[in-house]
DNA sequence: GCCGCGGTTATGTATATACATATTGAAACG
DNA sequence: CGTTTCAATATGTATATACATAACCGCGGC
């Protein structure tokens, strides 16, 4: 088929007309040209500048006030805002897909699974206010055969009564929880704890050695659904963060 | 003239139009009630359906569409995405304010300064691709008269040459950097180590115990500008993320 | 001087229209 | 039968226009 690749000498890509202004004044405010509290053209002068449509300007303004990086206020103008606090986007994928993206097979294994009414660490988990039931999971995922996270989990079962009929032998809670629920809010821990006997033994690990353990409470309308706790060995596991303020 | 205003009793707030098209299409995406792979109605229906203009619709698309929701193909219609990698916001703030937010008093001290020419390793951690001069340092971050976080950090002095004539004595670089390089990218690496025995001797810890460890490289305009890596004692700290699914 | 009123201004939203572009499916052709 | 061509279709972008809304400004009356 179409070996017609884009041979052309020219190697930016075709943005549109609102893009290109979008771009344009981003890159100005990003370079420091613009500072501040600096006022942007008004959008009758940057349709003059770029001989277009207002509709056009709008766009691209509007964009840049959506991703935060300048205000619009009527009958004054739109303005430079100051940089907002620094927030990354932090991607968290299912385990299976972490693995295989490591090029190793995945393997699910279910370590235990009691259904009980909350206790009072639970209702600290799951923010319960009642002692509803639960159901208590733990599970261990392998990349290749050497056990690459551990999973400690509650789902209340108010919200998710179909839980207590899976046994979850076949597949991870986290997959199947996604498939049925869907979740409306979530809240991550992220921290550094040292192995305990019984994670070391499940991790093939040291006791004392250092794992990173990523712990997440999911809601959905209102409701608490599920926490988990992600124990992963210190080498086999780094999350990634990248941020790029938004061109729109 | 016209005093004909809407006077009903609706006290919910006027969403635009389109932002309302954007919210009904968006809940039944997040209820589930629209599965991923599900085509939702051609702009042409949803111009009917809410007697307005296909501009009005294809605004509240284009949105949904830049936020992930769904899929846009020409000629075949729009598509509900399936659920993307989890992100989440995570909030990474000066550690003055993490410190002063626990209520300690905040104590930052310069361990060491030096400038060279960057080195292989330092060429890896800034994907420098020349041997320019670079700024190493190292400082401790205190909360109360513990130490809480220790930094050790290289700027590119190719890009911040300023850097090379600050001691850094009273000032941390991370607040020096913001106040006079526009960033617009950064990466953040988050992981579990040991503490070897320099950093146990600078957090005052045990070799060997298990510390959360941040890495950030940051860009300015294609350039980039620093590299820095925080180690906190695992006590001491806990990244927390919140998220919940943008509604445009 | 102070208050209120209306006019001016810049943005916010929506419309009808036009043409470009990618993609698909079917017709035409070798 | 396979391939090429073409028209239909849905989205992508842009325009000119219109009116609404919020905020500011100055003018005039008290």
């Amino acid at each position: 088929m179409s070996m017609i690749q884009t041979m052309d000498v020219d190697v930016g890509e075709p943005l549109s007309l609102h893009q290109r202004i979008l771009s344009d004044i981003s890159e100005r405010i990003l370079s420091g040209a613009w500072a501040p509290g600096h006022r942007i053209p008004f959008e009758h002068e940057l349709t003059a500048e770029y001989k277009c449509s207002r509709m056009t300007v709008n766009k691209a303004l509007s964009q840049l006030a959506k991703a935060g990086l300048i205000e619009r206020r009527r009958r004054s103008g739109s303005f430079v805002r100051r940089p907002q606090s620094q927030a990354a986007v932090l991607e968290i994928h299912d385990i299976r897909i972490e693995v295989e993206a490591l090029g190793l097979p995945y393997h699910y294994e279910r370590v235990a699974r009691h259904k009980r009414r909350s206790g009072a660490e639970d209702r600290t988990l799951l923010e319960l206010d009642s002692n509803g039931p639960v159901l208590a999971l733990e599970c261990r995922h392998f990349a290749g055969k050497r056990p690459f996270a551990h999973e400690q989990r509650l789902i209340n079962l108010a919200a998710v009564a179909e839980a207590a009929n899976e046994e979850f032998f076949a597949v991870a809670p986290g997959p199947w929880l996604i498939a049925r629920v869907p979740w409306s809010a979530a809240e991550h821990r992220i921290r550094a704890v040292a192995a305990d006997r019984h994670i070391a033994a499940a991790l093939d690990i040291e006791a004392g050695a250092a794992c990173l353990v990523v712990e997440r409470r999911t809601w959905s309308a209102e409701h608490p659904v599920t926490h988990v706790r992600f124990t992963y060995a210190a080498e086999s596991h780094t999350l990634v963060a990248r941020f790029t303020p938004s061109q729109g």
